[in-house]
DNA sequence: CATCTGACGACCG
DNA sequence: GCGGTCGCCAGAT
């Protein structure tokens, strides 16, 4: 499974926002949706500069376990997010992907049914 | 090949 | 708001 357009996609969100990973699954189409967006995030080569911190649960929940978590917490807050209680404040920090169409490469995917 | 395991999220009580 | 269940599906065992 190539996950590139999920780390592209994730390299746009600007600092001090962050996205979730259903937002980033339905803005690429994920199949499988935001598990799918999680089983890339938790591919996500390091050292690239990907800014994996940047994704978030659904309710702004940082979802990752330990030792990661707190990397996740740090990063963020680093930028300027605030986090309450292992979450962010959506309200103030969700990016608004811009609709022009993000989706240049489809992601591919394993064949499920022929 | 059979099972299990998630960086998820919708639903329900 | 919280915890449990379920659908989802690529990888790991």
């Amino acid at each position: 499974m190539s996950w590139d357009p999920v780390y592209r996609f994730v390299q746009r969100i600007p600092r001090g926002s962050v996205l979730t990973y259903g937002a980033l699954a339905r803005a690429l189409r994920l199949p499988g949706g935001a598990r799918s967006a999680g089983r890339a995030m938790a591919a996500t080569p390091s050292g690239k500069g990907i800014p994996w911190h940047r994704v978030v649960g659904e309710r702004g929940k940082i979802l990752i376990r330990e030792p990661y978590a707190s990397l996740q917490k740090k990063l963020l807050e680093s930028e300027g997010v605030k986090i309450v209680e292992s979450r962010v404040d959506l309200r103030r920090h969700l990016w608004k992907p811009s609709r022009k169409a993000p989706l240049k490469h489809k992601v591919t995917r394993k064949r499920t049914r022929k």
